[in-house]
DNA sequence: CGGATTTGACCTGCGC
DNA sequence: GCGCAGGTCAAATCCG
């Protein structure tokens, strides 16, 4: 009697029917911890890059504040309209570096080149600038200072999440000793391509001053070009894995430099760095995304020609900012945001692997220099 | 003397 | 597998 009573309140099957239980149980709240622990490692990246964009924005914000008061006529030429911030890119070099014909004495070339060669690289740097400005918002009190921010930060997440895809080739061969595991990780997105930047430059000076310091590491001369090709890696950090080549299109002294950037940085940038490095990123994830949504290039490059293509190793964009939008913009005026996007890749199954976008837009500003530009992206920055 | 540049050698990926 | 071309290394050299 006793036994049954026991066989029957003990059903074995409950205790299967318990024991899976518990083990379902522990399966979820072991994906729960996962999946914590995932947004947890998200959060922790998404406050690195806060902080990283707040230094940065930090270290420029007095920078600004003494250019708005030393040069508040200079800013006012440069206003844009987006949200009340004016960004301006300047390729080339700054005023007070333009010679005026009646000004310098007319020099052979190689009086030039000699020239150019005893003066020092910080000299050689500062000559030719990537010229960045924020402009107050002190004349559009409407618009709220946090959405200001925010429409800035938003361009440096975009570079930096874009970034984050990009190693150099050493990294990776450096990877492979160091840590297996990220190169499982590299492994794991064969799709990423490394992304390079090209920025094409018609000035005498291969150094640009886009705010970072490089470091020269090698010349070669290419088969298919007789002109040498200089590679430049950033020195702003002792690990920062971003490279640069630079490359003379032509024999001629006027000729333009192709100046390419590949990699992301290790460490705050300046802001003129940055605002390159959000445009060209942006471009990047466009290319990589296949969205062709190219309104945020706009953002960074308003009054440029620039395309978006891919060569078989690397995506591209190429930003013409020889050709500059803005006249086409004027004559449109006033249209809205606007800009030409050529979007090709071979590995795109589009019919004529080549997409254009087209948006017409203006920004009341112009080109702010004579000197030519252009951009080629591929892959990611 | 230390950092930057030069330059030949070496490495690696890719096409044939 | 081989050769080529681009990219990187590192010792030598330059320069402030």
């Amino acid at each position: 009697m006793f036994k049954e009573e026991i066989s029957s309140c003990v059903n074995p099957s409950d205790g299967v029917m318990a024991e899976s239980d518990k083990e379902e149980e522990l399966d979820v709240t072991k994906a729960k911890v996962e999946k914590v622990r995932e947004e947890n490692l998200k959060l922790k990246l998404l406050l690195s890059t806060i902080l990283t964009d707040y230094n940065s924005l930090q270290m420029h914000v007095s920078k600004v504040l003494q250019q708005q008061r030393g040069a508040s006529v200079e800013l006012d030429i440069n206003r844009h309209d987006d949200f009340g911030v004016d960004i301006s890119l300047r390729l080339g070099r700054p005023e007070l570096k333009i010679y005026q014909k009646d000004e310098v004495p007319k020099k052979t070339s190689l009086e030039k080149i000699s020239e150019r060669n005893k003066e020092g690289s910080e000299k050689k740097r500062s000559a030719f600038g990537l010229d960045f400005r924020i402009q107050s918002f002190k004349d559009r009190p409407n618009i709220d200072e946090t959405m200001k921010l925010d429409y800035i930060s938003r361009g440096v997440k975009e570079a930096n999440a874009v970034n984050k895809c990009v190693s150099s080739r050493k990294d990776v061969k450096t990877a492979r000793n160091e840590n297996q595991q990220e190169v499982l990780e590299t492994h794991e997105q064969p799709s990423l391509k490394k992304t390079r930047v090209c920025v094409k430059a018609t000035c005498e000076d291969p150094l640009i001053n886009d705010g970072c310091q490089w470091r020269k590491y090698g010349q070669k001369t290419a088969k298919t070009n007789p002109l040498p090709r200089a590679y430049y890696r950033c020195s702003m950090s002792t690990n920062c894995p971003v490279r640069k080549q630079v490359q003379r299109c032509g024999e001629d002294e006027n000729s333009d430099y192709m100046t390419t950037y590949e990699g992301n940085h290790d460490h705050p940038l300046p802001m003129e760095a940055t605002h390159m490095a959000a445009g060209t990123s942006a471009a990047a994830s466009l290319l990589q995304s296949g969205s062709s949504s190219s309104a945020s290039l706009n953002n960074f490059f308003p009054f440029h020609h620039f395309s978006v293509s891919t060569t078989n190793s690397h995506p591209t964009v190429t930003l013409d900012l020889t050709r500059p939008n803005y006249l086409n913009q004027l004559q449109n005026y006033p249209l809205s945001s606007s800009s030409s996007l050529s979007f090709s890749s071979p590995d795109r199954p589009s019919p004529s692997n080549s997409h254009t976008l087209s948006f017409n837009g203006l920004r009341s500003q112009a080109p702010l220099n004579t000197y030519s530009h252009q951009t080629r992206l591929s892959g990611q920055q």
